[in-house]
This record gives C-alpha cells, sequence and structure tokens, in this order.
DNA sequence: ATACACAAGATTGTCGACAATTTTATTTCA
DNA sequence: TGAAATAAAATTGTCGACAATCTTGTGTAT
C-alpha cells in the first residue's frame, strides 16, 4: 500500500524513507497496535537503524498525522475515536465537493475515460463476486475513484493535503472495520461521473458532498452497531 | 506572530521548538528571503545549535509546508507563484466554508459575542484611521475573524489543518503585499456574521464562500497589477 | 570553444555517546 | 495502610564526528 505516485516519490533514496514506509504500513495493517507508544530504543534495534534515523521517520510520521508527540515524553500511535473520523468525513466533504467541481473544468478526457473504465470494473467485480472476499479490493477502488477526481481537479495542493494528512487515516480506521461497501455507493459514484461528463461542476459538488455525507452515515451507522472490542482499544 | 494558541502550545520547552518558531518568524518576515537554499551548517553556527537540533526544527518547517526538502540535496524556502496562492484560495473556500456552517450551529453565545465585538472594533479603526498605516493591524484582525469562526465550528481537525498547513502560506504572502483590506470585506464579514447569529448554516456557508472567492479575486487583481520585482523573487 | 571526464570541496545523511527530563521503584512518615 | 519524598532506571533531547552523496572547479579531448 503505497503512497500514491502524484504524492510521494516510490523510491525512498534514503533510510529514513524507507523506515517511513515500513513504519506507516505497519500501523495502517495494525502490526504495531493503535494507542501504542512508541519506544525510541526498542524500534531502533528492530529495524537495525540508529534512533537518529528512526526520529526522522517519526517526524514524517507526525506529519501524516500517523502519530502524535509530546516533548520530552514520546510519540504515540494515533488511536482516534468516532467522533474524529466523523470530523474527516466533513472535512472531505468539503475538500471533494471542491476537487468534483474543479475537476468538472479541468479533467482531460483521458483522465475521464480513466475513471468511466474504473467505475465500469468495479461495477463487475460486485455483480460477478457473490460476497466481497477476504481478497476484496472494491475499497481500494473507492480510493483509487476518488483520487482520481482528486488528480482531475489539477490543484496540487488540495492533492497532497488530502493524500498526506486525511487518507492515510481514513484507511487506518478502513482497515479496522469489515469490507463493507454497497452498490448504493456504487450508483453515487455513477451519478457523479455522469456529471462529470456533463462538464457541470455545480452538480459535481453536490453530488459528491452528498456521496461523502452518505458514506459517513453509513461508516457511522456501522460502526455503532459494532462491540467495542470488535474495533480494538479506543482511548 | 505567534501561532493561534488553540494550535500550538506557547512556550517552546526545546530547542529544536524555540528554532522552529524563531526560523518561521524569519521566513514569514522576509527575512530569510524566499526561494534561498538553507545551508544547515551555517544556520546551526548563526542560531548556536547543532545541526540535528536544526534539522529536527526545518522537519517542523516542512509540515508548515514554508519549506521544502530534498533527499541528498537540501531544504529551500518556499517560493510559489501566484497560481499556486489561487490554489490555496479555493481550498479554502471549501473548508472555510464548511467551518462557516458547523460554526453556524455549534458556536456558543460567547463566542458569536466576541466575534462581533472583534468586527465592531475593525469596523471602527477602518473609519477613525484615514489610510491603514504601515503598522496597521487589519490584516491581523482578519485573520481573528476567519480563526474565530473556525474556533467555533468545533471541529478540531479542520482548525489544526487550516492553521498548520494553510495560514502560514496565505501569512507568507500577504507579508508580501501592501496592506489592503477593504470596506467592502468588512460588508461581507458583517453578512456573515448576521448569518451565524440567525443560526442558518446553510446561508452561513454561502456567504463565506463568497467572500473568500472574492478575496482571492482581489489579491489576484492587486497582485498582477504589480510589478515583478515588487513581488520579490518568484520562480 | 564546447562538451565530457575527473578530482577536490562542500553538504547532507547516519551514527554512537552524553546530558536533561521523565517514569518507575523504594523508602519514609503520618 | 496510604501518601509524599527520594533515589534509581529508563527515555528523550542534544551534540560532534564520520560516511555517503552532491556540487564545483579543473583539465582534457574532440
Amino acid at each position: 500500500m503505497p503512497f500514491h505516485p502524484a504524492c510521494h516519490s516510490y523510491e525512498p533514496v534514503t533510510i529514513a524513507d524507507r523506515l517511513f514506509l515500513d513504519l506507516r504500513r505497519a500501523i495502517l495493517e495494525g502490526e504495531l497496535p493503535a494507542g501504542k507508544k512508541i519506544s525510541e530504543p526498542e524500534l531502533a534495534s528492530i529495524y537495525g537503524v540508529s534512533r537518529g534515523s528512526l526520529r526522522e521517520a517519526i517526524s514524517k510520521l507526525e506529519n501524516c498525522n500517523l502519530v502524535t508527540r509530546r516533548p520530552n515524553i514520546g510519540a504515540r500511535i494515533v488511536n482516534f475515536s468516532i467522533d474524529q473520523l466523523m470530523e474527516i468525513y466533513q472535512i472531505r466533504e468539503a475538500m471533494e465537493g471542491m476537487a468534483a467541481r474543479l475537476a468538472a473544468k479541468n479533467m482531460t478526457e483521458a483522465e475521464l475515460a480513466h475513471l468511466k473504465s474504473l467505475v465500469a470494473r468495479h461495477k463487475d467485480s460486485l455483480l460477478h463476486t457473490e460476497r466481497p472476499a477476504k481478497t476484496d479490493y472494491s475499497q481500494d477502488a473507492d480510493v483509487d475513484f476518488h483520487f482520481c477526481i482528486i488528480q482531475g481537479s489539477k490543484n496540487q495542493r488540495l492533492l497532497t493535503m488530502l493524500c498526506q494528512d486525511l487518507y492515510d487515516l481514513v484507511r487506518f480506521y478502513r482497515m479496522r472495520l469489515s469490507p463493507a461497501f454497497s452498490s448504493t455507493a456504487m450508483q453515487e459514484h455513477e451519478l457523479i461521473v455522469q456529471a462529470l461528463e456533463r462538464r457541470d461542476g455545480e452538480m459535481a459538488e453536490l453530488l459528491m458532498r452528498y456521496h461523502v455525507r452518505a458514506s459517513r452515515d453509513r461508516a457511522k451507522q456501522r460502526l455503532e452497531s459494532m462491540s467495542p472490542e470488535e474495533l480494538g482499544s479506543h482511548h
């Protein structure tokens, strides 16, 4: 699960960079449990690097909001609540709504074609598989859909802000949920694509905002019906 | 020009923290020229700290988007174009629009009263001063207005994203412009406050989005009428 | 004269050791 | 027994030195 190409260089040239990617994956996959304190000497010896390099990597993780640091105390893996996840959805509603509006104006025909094929493939996989397997990539497909539109907005900073500051947190939470991508969401995606094809920015924004809001409600409902221990430790 | 209290701790306890604040101020005030490459040995000796601490401070500056780093090459002070500033305004339109919508719902009466007094004071100073002096704080007042609303949204992450990732960049650019806060913008502020008083989130969002868009257009017009050398080096 | 190859210099990345602070364990007193 | 003070251990912050990489200047060949 690498960064998307437009957000980060694929090839980590420095030790701290590689370490950052390794730790990021470990955090997202739950290998490093949420809320756990990071012991610098311990992790450094595990990964066989110096504490200096490790600290640099931790700094980068802090940028992605995957760890929080307090001076003289240390760093902890994030462990955020349902309310905080809802906050993120609210921000996504605003930012991705704007992204859709801009994409309607700035997306190239090639990008639109790619987006359409992406949605078509996704629809196919939903029809042909009885129920999503454990190796189901519908969630990645969903991320790809959103990423594609954000990229189409041609607003570079919007892209990096969403990818660097928000999407890792979304992944962080998603990893801890049962994979559930509904056909309802699928239809919402299709409506958005249609608006983009018509180059109707106003409508694209409205539909995207509705879609994110609906996704938030679906996530909230799912989360509140789960038992606390299913979610792992929160707070 | 410190961080706002809700965003960062005022008291830097560690050397790297103090250095970060010092460098941040130096960058925003143009003491360190835009686009200049940072020499780690040079800066470290100037501030009388080790390169390690300096590198940590630079990391923090990178989070605020005030410097960009490339591995094995070094860090440079940002130097962004008018187009990039416009990108930021687009993001602000979306995020602050949402902030206004949420603030209409979540702001306390005390916060609303504070906001009103803030706008009143601002209006007064606009009437009584012939034309904005060099020591004019109308720009800070404008920042305070927006900050107040963002804080009122009660969305903590929205607050930190705007303060940490965007507002420093806005300040960075503003510092290099002639102070120009129009009475038009003042009136827009008043309309927004009225909508907040009515707890009309829909309208508050619309008005805020209009205000940010108008501010963007005003800034763009002003920038394009300036000679390139007035702006300092860009690209 | 221009372009390329190479060497010298400077800069960044990495490491281990020491200092300052926090956390934990122990002792002491009410 | 419980709470506060104190000592010991562990952790984080800071520093200077070395290695790897990039940049600059020089020389050479076409």
